[in-house]
RNA sequence: GGGCGCAUAGCUCAGUUGGUUAGAGCACCUGCCUUACAAGCAGGGAGUCGCAGGUUCGAGUCCUGCUGUGCCCACCA
């Protein structure tokens, strides 16, 4: 243990670089366990991190290495801080993306009916015409298996950038652990009513066959037309409407108007007749019909939008749905179509995709002579799954929801109360929140009809005619999980009872991707298989995310946890912002404008890039610039030259306290600087305390490095030489570690060279460690003066050894004093021979400056 | 349509609760081989703080309106 702590004291080099830092301390870090949590210590010395988890079936990119950044800077400094810091890797791999490149990669398919096959091997050649179908478990692990590849990608990014993550914790969001308390919470929300079944109106991706939920909605705007369409009264006078779905007029259930519009008071209470099916439907009235839109007058279908769905539920109107689940028009003529040219007319429609309906629609609509003119082109937004590329439908499905404060207003106010709880940063973030849960419009649908997932784990008992009895479903127990009701059978029964009268059906839908995600705080900190561990980081410190996913991920969490704990999952948010292109538009790879993280690193430095990245102010958006990576490269370099200078000047030498007015003050600089860094870094304000660091540096190597350096070397005067060395070496050590959570590399080579162990696991300053007294001011205006000097000889366009005779210096009594208390470190560095202080009630200033000018050569 | 941001030097951005003459870095210009660093150092020029009002002794900062720009949300007739 020792011959290898000592293995990693290394020399001084004679000329510091920074290349090869990112390798060399990776791998020490690794091989120290410099970042292990240590799970001895109580929840109140550990700081947990829901460290987000990137999607593994995506690429790498500069965003990744920004946001990522700064939860390590913030997760550096709680370490330094003397917590023990909790800070796992998560991948996620469930989900849509995952399942499709799972298929295009293997050839194959889910099918969840299918038993388990442990001699199952993926064809060489996949097939994509004819996909392979194979049973969920298989499928899970050829995407354990496809993922691990990207998993290593990542992680060696993560481990190059230098992001302290303790690789011993890790999980993956379809792994068994996930599946595990995915089901185990939600049985618990069964359990307390928070989970039920319904069956309603359900907005659907006619692609994936799937229930979407109102978090993965998005507008895309579209062309339509508006089509003029009369319906019929009794005494013959026509009612329009304009539409833009008139192949939804078989499944039209009413016409609403505004109760105060007056052209329809007349109409309200009677019945008119559909074009062309001639169905009778009341004509209703309703708030939510804008008098403004088309005609004022709006025909209601099941179900043609969300304001159908309302209209029919708070007017309890009939329900005639055409639309199947394939997106296309049920086959079957409707029982309320009765009419004979009605039902021919159908029979036109049926079995059409929406498109193609429409497109008939209209030509029966003109030969009926109930479509007025032509349509008119529109251009209108229509809701879309954020991953589909067709309009959602809306069908009626039976599906699970999850209770989340949409339908019910107390829970509501709770989880905004919630909200108001949870520490935002910045601020702002917070009022995206209670935005999206006020306007919520329902519970969270969290069952899908897809294959890959974590699959819920309940069955339903066949009645004796075969029929699912939905209401008393069947659940395994806790300690059986995770389960797959597709294979495993229920508790009392027996797999040949499968799909047989009087004996069971499994559930076939798979959880939401976000009702696993949902519960990373309880996936990664143990909740369903280490108690120990969840009781020790729960409720976690912080959730670093994008601002985008609010709605979803952070709101889901907040919502598991409140329902499981009655707290909140966190006490801390951190939202980051985006990385922009130089022309400010978000980069994104379709763009052809995204960098690959592992070129940029290799090219400025994990250092310089980090630096960037920390200058991005928490939850701003920041542009996407090399040239800030350029300056901290230069600074990184500045940190090693300094760093070498300060060590071969003030020796191994372990001095006094400092004792000289100007290394006092400069001390009292630094002191203010780390009480401020500090509580930056408490706010998580990084950017902040970056900032604060990198300029004292730079002042104290431009100025008081070049006051001091002939006198920490000057051995005729051994008290001010030991009070200069015992004051850079002090600055040293406490500059070195407010770099340490920006500038891993860096600052743990410098401190290699002269201290043990790692720098990340050393305390972070305090004002204290640093020689007491001392005024700033002494250094600032002796830097005044030298300022003023270098200005002589600058514009006298001399170099700065350029000797002087007498400097002239005139400004009020007591700031002479200061400079005067620095005197020779000023005639040393300005090279003069006498300094000439003059009183003055005038700010302190230079007056003269006589240069000896050798004109002779 | 509602909400939240942003707008300060050519570029990227700081400007804490209102307070002398608005700052930094990059870029540019003028110099300097100076023994830690030329991937360095010294110095310099450069801004009507988006526009218009208002509050105040005093506004980049507070209030109102407007313009531009970005994001989030929204009920598809």
């Amino acid at each position: 243990m020792t011959q290898t702590a000592a293995a990693h004291v290394h020399t001084m080099p004679d000329r510091p670089a920074l290349e090869g830092l990112e390798d060399k301390w990776s791998a020490v870090w690794e091989e120290q366990q410099t970042y292990r949590f240590d799970r001895s210590k109580a929840r109140s010395q550990i700081y947990s991190i829901d460290t987000p988890p990137p999607t593994v079936s995506g690429s790498l990119h500069v965003g990744h290495v920004f946001s990522y950044t700064h939860t390590d800077c913030i997760a550096r400094y709680q370490r330094m801080k003397g917590k023990a810091v909790f800070y796992p890797m998560g991948w996620d791999d469930n989900g849509l993306p995952t399942e499709r490149r799972v298929q295009n990669y293997f050839g194959v398919r889910c099918d969840p009916s299918l038993p388990y096959d442990a001699e199952f091997v993926p064809p060489d050649k996949p097939d994509k015409k004819r996909q392979l179908p194979i049973s969920r478990r298989n499928f899970v692990h050829l995407c354990e298996q496809l993922t691990a590849e990207d998993e290593k990608e990542f992680e060696a990014l993560w481990r190059h950038l230098g992001i302290s993550v303790d690789w011993t914790q890790t999980y993956q969001t379809i792994d068994h652990n996930a599946r595990l308390t995915s089901q185990r919470a939600f049985l618990h929300n069964l359990a307390r009513g928070e989970a039920y079944q319904a069956e309603a109106p359900t907005l659907w991706d006619v692609t994936y066959r799937t229930a979407v939920a109102q978090a993965e909605l998005e507008d895309r705007e579209r062309p339509g037309s508006y089509h003029r369409v009369s319906f019929h009264r009794h005494d013959g006078d026509k009612v329009f409407i304009e539409t833009t779905r008139p192949e939804l007029v078989a499944a039209c259930v009413a016409l609403v108007a505004h109760p105060d519009d007056d052209r329809y008071q007349a109409l309200f209470g009677s019945t008119v007749t559909t074009p062309v099916f001639g169905v009778e439907v009341p004509v209703v009235a309703h708030p939510l019909a804008d008098p403004e839109k088309g005609s004022g007058i709006a025909m209601i279908c099941t179900f043609g939008d969300v304001t159908d769905v309302t209209w029919w539920r708070e007017l309890d109107l009939a329900t005639r749905p055409i639309l199947g689940w394939d997106g296309r028009i049920i086959p079957h003529t409707p029982e309320w179509i009765t009419s004979d040219e009605g039902r021919s007319a159908y029979e036109q429609l049926a079995g059409a995709t929406v498109f193609t309906a429409q497109q008939r629609m209209v030509e029966l609509l003109r030969q009926s002579a109930d479509l007025h003119g032509d349509p008119r082109p529109i251009t209108h937004p229509v809701k879309f799954f954020e991953k589909g590329e067709k309009p959602l439908e809306i069908v009626t499905t039976r599906q699970w929801y999850l209770r989340n404060g949409g339908r019910d207003e107390e829970l509501r106010q709770q989880l905004i109360d919630r909200g108001t709880q949870l520490h935002w940063h910045p601020q702002n973030m917070r009022v995206r929140y209670e935005n999206w849960v006020s306007g919520l419009n329902g519970d969270w649908l969290i069952s899908r009809q897809r294959f890959f997932g974590v699959p819920f784990p309940v069955w339903y008992r066949l009645d004796d005619s075969g029929e699912p009895v939905y209401a008393d479903p069947l659940v395994p127990d806790e300690a059986s999980l995770p389960i797959d009701p597709q294979s495993d059978p229920p508790p009392g029964y027996t797999e040949d009872q499968r799909g047989v009268p009087g004996g069971f059906m499994g559930d076939p839908d798979v959880m939401d991707t976000w009702a696993t995600s949902s519960l990373t705080p309880q996936i990664a900190g143990g909740w369903a298989t280490d108690p120990d561990l969840w009781q020790r980081v729960a409720p976690m410190d912080l959730r670093p995310q994008a601002h985008e996913i609010i709605r979803t991920w952070l709101f889901a969490t907040v919502v598991r946890s409140h329902l499981e704990d009655d707290r909140l999952p966190w006490s801390d948010a951190a939202i980051s912002g985006w990385i922009l292109d130089p022309d400010r538009k978000k980069m994104s790879k379709s763009k052809g404008n995204v960098v690959t993280p592992m070129a940029l690193l290799d090219k400025h430095g994990s250092d310089a890039v980090r630096y960037w990245a920390a200058s991005g102010r928490p939850g701003t958006d920041t542009a996407f610039d090399e040239g800030q990576m350029k300056i901290g490269r230069r600074l990184a370099i500045k940190i090693l030259n300094a760093s070498r200078f300060v060590l071969l000047t003030a020796g191994e030498h372990v001095p006094e306290q400092p004792s000289e007015p100007l290394d006092l003050s400069m001390l009292a600089g630094l002191r203010q600087v780390v009480a401020a860094a500090t509580e930056a870094l408490d706010g998580y304000n990084y950017t902040r305390a970056l900032e604060l660091t990198e300029t004292f540096f730079w002042s104290f190597c431009d100025d008081y490095l070049e006051l001091v350096k002939q006198r920490a070397a000057d051995d005729d005067d051994p008290v001010g030489r030991d009070s200069a060395r015992s004051a850079l070496r002090q600055a040293l050590s406490v500059l070195l570690r407010l770099f340490a959570p920006f500038l891993p590399f860096v600052t743990e080579d410098v401190w290699s060279w002269w201290r043990q162990g790692s720098v990340h696991q050393h305390r972070w300053p305090t004002p204290d460690e640093l020689a007491p007294g001392g005024q700033t001011d002494v250094l600032s205006d002796v830097g005044v003066v030298l300022s003023g000097i270098r200005k002589a000889k600058s514009e006298a366009k001399v170099g700065m050894r350029t000797p002087v005779s007498v400097a002239e210096v005139a400004g009020p009594a007591a700031a002479l004093e200061r400079v005067g208390s620095a005197q020779r470190d000023l005639c040393a560095a300005g090279r003069l021979a006498d300094l000439r202080l003059v009183d003055s009630s005038a700010a302190l200033e230079v007056r003269s400056v006589d240069l000896i000018v050798d004109n002779s050569g």
